[in-house]
RNA sequence: GGGGCUGUAGCUCAGUGGUUAGAGCAGGGGACUCAUAAUCCCUCGGUCGUGGGUUCGAUCCCCACCGGCCCUACCA
């Protein structure tokens, strides 16, 4: 059986949850849905990073301890993706035991290997951040946040030696050219490593909130360190070694572009240096942008809306939960930036979802209903719509596969689109009821069958939904892919029609 | 300053060294009336950012420029 270990970022809780957070992480959730339906032993990792300066600061600000503080923002992550209908397997806090025990085994593995020194850290720093600057990010020796100057600071650190793998990586990167993608990403990690590698500072003496450097009580593990090794501590590394042979290396990190030289770079030379095999895949997307002003007047407050003001919650409130996903699943090839925006949901909701799959669901129930005596008819082994079928299914299945749920998406709506012109061909609602009627309704129950499954992954409610109105037994998320072949639909079983699946939504609101 | 990406129809984007550059949406026309005024068919629409170069031939390769974006060492 073949096995899909998927992985978020795992999100920063001073953020409030936002589109970008949920674009990245809906989209991880519907890759993981489609490997459980296509049968693979599949685990999908989310969580929250809960260490640093900034949490304690805030913390200290709110007169709460650090703990209290990310129990209660860590929440806020758990209920946005409860009400996205992400279904992870793991939700890892790095404030949990089980991830410092994991960071302090695979650094300590780092520090025996040699790759760990003592050294000196002087930069810029910058007071009121308390975070220091390189000279470049300064404006004219000054702090681009606080506007103040920057003064030369010096702390003893750990450092860890990157400079040691810039030939490794290189080397790795040639052996595994799919070890990132999008290429042009890829192209952008292995251009950062030609241009030269330093050694990186990776603990503090100044902080508490973090995990303890087991060789030096006195410093905790700069927040990034910690940060990455998320991803070994949910499949036991240190402690369970069965887990970790399980879904390591074969993993497939999901990250936003602004994180390549983190994921690309210094966690592949992480692993290295602990021993263990780089991640397998880091997949790359893009940004969502808000275009323009458009946004502004329909949300509220004044001024240009960023991205991160918008509240997912609030989307699916007003749009419904499927619907935010289909969007963002649908309109952002995950490899470049998209445009986000209120008229795009909009136009996808109506045109897509309410035209063409919801009223095709309700025409189909109805012509059944009238002709059929709402009950299903066979299919035909020889129907046009088979072809059609097959072939979404086969570009879908390759899309999901190759990270690209917006083409699996387009495939399906182009079945959908078949099966609209299908019925216009054939006009069975100008027959009497017999044969001719019966072959063709079978044939459009049978590709609904079939595109019920086909969204799954993308809208689990809305799937499960349909697959009751068409009399469908058991739940449509413990049918596999398997299932997608022509013919399976059952001769004799109440089709019913229901409420309008998604009513459009008029324009002028 | 350095590195990387990007600029194709009104909008969002595909695309290939070679006959008339594609899709969806929006716009226009027609058909139909089972369906959520939905659907189906047809159609309008682009000097493929600008200027050079390579080539028999470039939207695609090279150079320069202009515009947008990302990274430059803790923001999906």
């Amino acid at each position: 059986m073949a096995r899909f270990y998927i992985t978020t970022p795992i999100y920063y809780v001073n953020d409030a949850p936002h589109v970008g957070h949920a674009y990245c992480t809906v989209n991880a959730d519907a890759l993981a849905r489609w490997h459980r339906q296509r049968g693979d032993e599949t685990y999908f990792l989310t969580g929250t990073d809960e260490h640093g300066q900034k949490v304690a600061d805030a913390a200290a600000a709110n007169g709460v301890s650090p703990q209290e503080w990310t129990d209660r923002y860590s929440a806020r992550f758990r209920a946005a993706w409860d009400d996205l209908d992400i279904a992870y397997d793991d939700y890892i806090r790095t404030t949990e035991d089980r991830h410092a025990t994991t960071v302090q085994k695979f650094l300590g593995a780092i520090y025996d290997n040699g790759y760990i020194y003592k050294g000196s850290y002087r930069g810029l720093y910058c007071v009121s951040c308390e975070d220091y600057y390189t000279a470049e990010a300064l404006h004219e020796g000054n702090c681009p946040v606080h506007g103040r100057p920057a003064v030369e600071m010096e702390e003893e650190n750990w450092f860890f030696r990157l400079s040691a793998f810039e030939d490794k990586l290189l080397e790795w990167y040639g052996a595994h050219p799919q070890a990132t993608t999008p290429d042009t990403k890829r192209n952008e990690a292995v251009a950062f490593i030609r241009g030269g590698l330093r050694d990186i500072s990776i603990t503090r003496r100044s902080l508490t909130w973090g995990v303890r450097v087991p060789w030096d009580s006195d410093q905790v593990f700069y927040v990034w360190y910690d940060a990455l090794v998320n991803y070994l501590t949910a499949i036991g590394y240190g402690t369970d070694d069965a887990k970790l042979a399980t879904w390591w290396p074969s993993v497939h990190h999901l990250i936003g572009k602004e994180i390549i030289r983190f994921h690309c770079v210094w966690w592949p030379a992480m692993c290295m240096a602990a021993g263990i095999e780089p991640p397998q895949h880091v997949h790359v997307h893009g940004w969502l942008l808000v275009g323009g002003q458009k946004l502004s007047k329909t949300m509220a407050g004044e001024g240009a809306v960023r991205l991160t003001d918008i509240a997912p919650q609030s989307l699916t409130a007003e749009y419904g939960v499927d619907p935010v996903r289909y969007y963002l699943l649908r309109d952002t090839p995950l490899g470049t930036d998209g445009d986000f925006s209120l008229e795009g949901i909009i136009s996808r909701y109506n045109t897509d979802l309410a035209n063409n799959l919801g009223n095709l669901v309700a025409r189909v129930a109805t012509v059944v209903g009238s002709k059929c005596g709402g009950v299903s008819p066979a299919s035909r082994d020889d129907s046009p719509l088979r072809i059609e079928s097959a072939a979404a299914v086969t570009t879908a299945a390759a899309a999901w596969e190759d990270f690209a749920p917006h083409a699996a998406l387009e495939a399906t709506w182009r079945l959908i689109g078949a099966t609209n012109a299908y019925l216009e061909q054939h006009a069975p609602w100008k027959m009497e009821p017999g044969p001719e009627v019966a072959a063709v309704m079978g044939d459009a129950l049978e590709a609904l069958r079939i595109i019920t499954l086909l969204i799954v992954p993308a809208m689990p409610s809305t799937a499960r939904e349909i697959w009751r109105r068409l009399g469908l037994t058991g739940d449509v998320h413990d049918v596999g892919w398997e299932a997608t072949s022509w013919g399976g639909f059952p001769v004799g079983v109440s089709v019913t029609k229901g409420e309008p699946l998604f009513p459009r939504i008029s324009s002028d609101s």
